[in-house]
DNA sequence: GCCACTGTTGACAACGTTGTCCAGGCCCTA
DNA sequence: TAGGGCCTGGACAACGTTGTCAACAGTGGC
């Protein structure tokens, strides 16, 4: 900048009012100091500028994996609404890790983002205070913050899983399998919850085999699935727990072949579900509008409100396709 | 930092050296400071940080839409190499817009990211070339930057279609339809060039009617498939440019009713495709690994090499399935 | 002709950090 | 005990920008 001051001939601050559009400037400075600019190529250094302001119009995001298909479209509409407020976006993976999160975290925070949306990987987010403490706004998705409080935007998890299970005992189902992700994650736990309550409300047992929580990598998922179908009272339907149990499901019930169909409901609808034979019954969130309510509570915080932490629970939907309405195979 | 020196007793540059790990600090002295620290909740401004020494250890990443099921794994890897090699990653989506894709780079650089990965919207990169000559490592990936040379990663798209289309035509085809992106898409255009390669070389006409290319949205796409299945001399298979393409032809054949199959190959790989029926047989290519390249190519430009700008070309695989080898429907 | 006023411009400090350089105290050796 | 070298710690400037404030010129009114 100092270079394009002395090319056009002005001072410093004549061209720091040219590039930020302040008022005061000459037409005809202006247009030398632009020659300038442009002569030399010159690019505003937001380093500085975030250093003397205090803001850098940048937030945060937080994630498990920007690869996973639920998270793409969260991720893309906190930066859309980010970008609607002239932020940019700055997101990192936790791949599920507390400590990773924490790291990432606070590496946002030394960069200053004025705000962070946070996918929990872990229950303890005390590390966070001093943050919030100096002005970081900070929103929790999908999953609650553990141990400070703060705006979280959550979907039902237990009230869709229970509408899920409901809906195969509706069908006549009474022994039903639940394959979820480790019990550490909240929305495992939650989703847990829901399969009970639905299991519960109709009076059904619960055997402990089947039930099963753990790393949903496919080797897991396959084997429990093989067992829970095998056993002494093999279950005649199943409640996946999440998009990736789904996926492994649907392959292991279509290696099985047709000839003792098994009902299936996932939690987390699959792009081409509607398409399988049987196509897959899911219940549904809504990624995108989770992102954007995140969003949106984040910029309402920064725009300086300062109301007591919210808690916003988003509906899931049921979405029938033909795998959850599966009549139980006689027995 | 001024207050944790106060608070510590001690020189400003002693707590610089602390939180850095330099050496020449007593472990009394550095006991001290840590306790100021911790106490204070002080975070380095890495902004200022940032000022002094140059470097950001950020890279960004623009590409189309981060919540496409093709970039979503690439923006990861890229993340992941990053992350190894100690640096953020920023990513903003330019939704195939060039303006956008300009202003997002520009404010990238404006933020001094030490390197930049894009995934080209436009046709005309000339606007980075101040960004380039200022030092701004640069690598294009998916598709060539425009008017200006740079390292760029690419999937043989070209060859990649052909294989795919000689596919067909090896089950028997002989009228196949192609359906792509817009034309001033690159990738679309050199899978297009495949196409007509593959045809050539069986010598086999084709028809203006077997080609379309447009905005990829479900309704253009379907109206397409079903025009080139009902014209005059319908095709008998179909080669579908992308990911999008493939799902909107799934869903038209799979409305169609199996009693005339038409035969299908797609350009990229889908999730759960190999559970449909008929299985989709497709072209994959391997988005993480593409990210990765890129990634690397990058780091190695801010390692200091200055080698001429290269030119990678990652080889596609030929998946099939199931829909490429259905035989033409007799006629 | 003088004063007050307005509108344009530039000098300077400050943001929070790090690199450079120097001071002072310590220990070791001759 | 004097001199030299090493280790620790601090003062200061610099990074590139913007906010504050004052200087300056031009204009209009009396």
């Amino acid at each position: 900048m100092k270079d394009v001051a002395t090319r056009a001939g002005v001072g410093l601050k004549t061209v720091s009012r040219v590039v930020n559009g302040e008022p005061g400037v000459t037409a005809e400075t202006e247009r030398r100091v632009r020659e300038a600019i442009a002569a030399l190529g010159f690019r505003r250094n937001d380093s500085a500028r975030v250093l003397r302001k205090g803001r850098t119009s940048s937030v945060g995001l937080v994630l498990e994996d920007l690869a996973d298909p639920f998270y793409a479209p969260l991720s893309r509409a906190v930066e859309e609404v980010a970008r609607h407020h002239g932020a940019l976006l700055i997101n990192g993976s936790s791949a599920e890790d507390p400590e990773r999160e924490r790291e990432l975290a606070l590496a946002l925070c030394a960069r200053r983002v004025d705000g962070l949306v946070v996918i929990p990987a872990g229950a303890d987010h005390r590390y966070l205070e001093p943050e919030l403490a100096a002005g970081v706004a900070t929103v929790f998705v999908d999953r609650p913050p553990g141990l400070i409080s703060a705006d979280t935007v959550l979907s039902d998890h237990a009230g869709g899983a229970r509408e899920g299970v409901a809906h195969l005992i509706a069908h006549g189902h009474r022994r039903i399998g639940f394959v979820g992700d480790q019990p550490h994650i909240h929305t495992a736990t939650e989703r847990l919850r829901g399969y009970r309550a639905a299991m519960d409300a109709a009076a059904l047992p619960v055997h402990d085999g089947w039930i099963s929580l753990g790393p949903t990598a496919p080797e897991r998922v396959r084997g429990e699935v093989r067992r829970m179908l095998s056993g002494p009272s093999p279950v005649t339907a199943l409640f996946a727990g999440n998009n990736r149990v789904t996926a492994t499901a649907v392959r292991v019930l279509s290696e099985r072949g047709l000839s003792t169909a098994v009902a299936l409901v996932g939690f987390d609808d699959l792009e081409l579900a509607d398409l399988l034979s049987p196509a897959v019954t899911v219940i549904a969130q809504d990624p995108a509008r989770l992102g954007r309510t995140a969003a949106e509570l984040l910029f309402q915080r920064l725009d300086g409100s300062a109301a007591a932490p919210r808690r916003v629970e988003l509906p899931t939907r049921l979405i029938p396709r033909g795998s959850g309405e599966l009549p139980p195979a006689s027995d």
